[in-house]
DNA sequence: CTATGATCCTTGCGACCTCAAGTATAGAAG
DNA sequence: CTTCTATACTTGAGGTCGCAAGGATCATAG
C-alpha cells in the first residue's frame, strides 16, 4: 500500500528510485519555461510575465477595464500582489485607475492608449516565444489534450474545511 | 498568418477572445498547486517546496551526498539560489557541508541523520497531497501521457546563439 | 613557474510575491 | 441611526530567487 504512488518514474533509468513523475516534470518545465520567457519579455518589452498576463486580461475585457479584485482572481494573484503589479504598470503609463460610481470601495484598472499599444506590440513576439518553447512541442491534437488534462487541476484553494 | 497561434481557446465561451490555452492553464495550475502544496508543507513540516525538492534529490543520491552545483542543476535553481536554500537547511541541521578532497572548489551537501528523518517524515504527507491535488485527477494512463508530453519541454536555456 | 580561462561558490542588490494588519466603504439587522 | 459583518484595497515586513560581481581553485599552455 505504498510505492505505487509514483507512476512513470525512473524513465531514464539513472538513479534507482529518483522520482521523475509527471508532477516533477511539471515543476521543472515551469521553472525553465518561465525563466526563459520572462527573460525574453523583459529584454524586449520591459515586461514581466505577470505584467503581460494582466495586460492580456484587460485587453480582452469590456472597455479594457476590470475591477482590480477580479483581475487579481483571474491571474491568480493576491489583492496585494495586484496592487503592486499595477503600481508598476501605472508608473509606466500602461494602466490607469478609475473610480467606481456605484461602489466607492472598488477601483477599476483601465488600459491606457499606451497600454493597448504596448500589448499589441508585445503580443506577437511573446506568442511566438510561447509557440517556440511550448506549443511547437505538440501537435494540435496533443495541445488540446494537454489543455484538457491541465484543465482538470484545481485553480483555487481546496478544502475550505477549517473546523476550529 | 496569425490568429491560429492560439488553439483551444475560449473553451468556456465566456469572453470572446480571451486566451485559455494549454499554456495559460499550465501557468494557472502551477500557481494554484504550488501555493496550496507549499502552504501545507510549510504548516506541517516547516519546509518549502524547494526544500523538499532538494531533500529528495539528496535522499536518492549515493551516500546522501551531492555536489552543490549538481544539486542546483537538478532542481533548476541557480548557484546562488542553492547557496541560500542550503543555508536554511544547514541552519536547521538537516544538511551539512563536506569538503571535497580532490577539488577544493567543490563542496558537497550531505543529508544529516535529522535530514533523513525529516525527509521520511515529510514524504508521506507530501506525496499524499500531490496525489490529492494532482495525481488523482488522472488515470494511470493519462498520468503517463501527461509525463510524456511534459517531458518534451525544454529544461534549460535554449538558443545559446549569442553572436556579438 | 606564470598566465589564461574555466568552474565552483558566495554576496550585494533588487524584483516579485505573500501574509497580516489596517483603512474605507457597503449592506443588513437591530 | 447604530452596529456588525463582508468586501475592496493598501502598506509594512519578510521570504525566495535571479543577476552580476568577486574570490578561490583547478587545468592548460607557454
Amino acid at each position: 500500500m505504498s510505492s505505487q504512488v509514483l507512476t512513470t518514474q525512473a524513465v531514464s533509468g539513472e538513479t534507482p528510485g529518483l522520482p521523475d513523475t509527471a508532477w516533477v516534470r511539471f515543476l521543472r518545465a515551469h521553472a525553465a519555461l518561465t525563466r526563459e520567457l520572462s527573460s525574453r519579455l523583459e529584454v524586449v518589452h520591459e515586461l514581466t510575465l505577470s505584467d503581460f498576463d494582466v495586460l492580456v486580461q484587460l485587453y480582452y475585457a469590456e472597455g479594457w477595464r476590470m475591477r482590480r479584485i477580479d483581475l487579481a482572481r483571474s491571474v491568480l494573484l493576491t489583492a496585494s500582489g495586484i496592487t503592486r503589479l499595477l503600481d508598476g504598470l501605472e508608473a509606466g503609463g500602461l494602466v490607469a485607475k478609475e473610480r467606481c460610481d456605484s461602489d466607492a470601495r472598488v477601483t477599476y484598472a483601465v488600459l491606457t492608449k499606451a497600454g493597448v499599444r504596448k500589448m499589441e506590440e508585445a503580443r506577437e513576439s511573446h506568442l511566438a516565444d510561447i509557440e517556440e518553447l511550448f506549443g511547437s512541442r505538440f501537435s494540435a491534437q496533443e495541445r488540446d489534450q494537454l489543455a484538457e488534462l491541465l484543465g482538470r487541476l484545481p485553480l483555487a484553494h481546496t478544502s475550505e474545511q477549517c473546523s476550529v
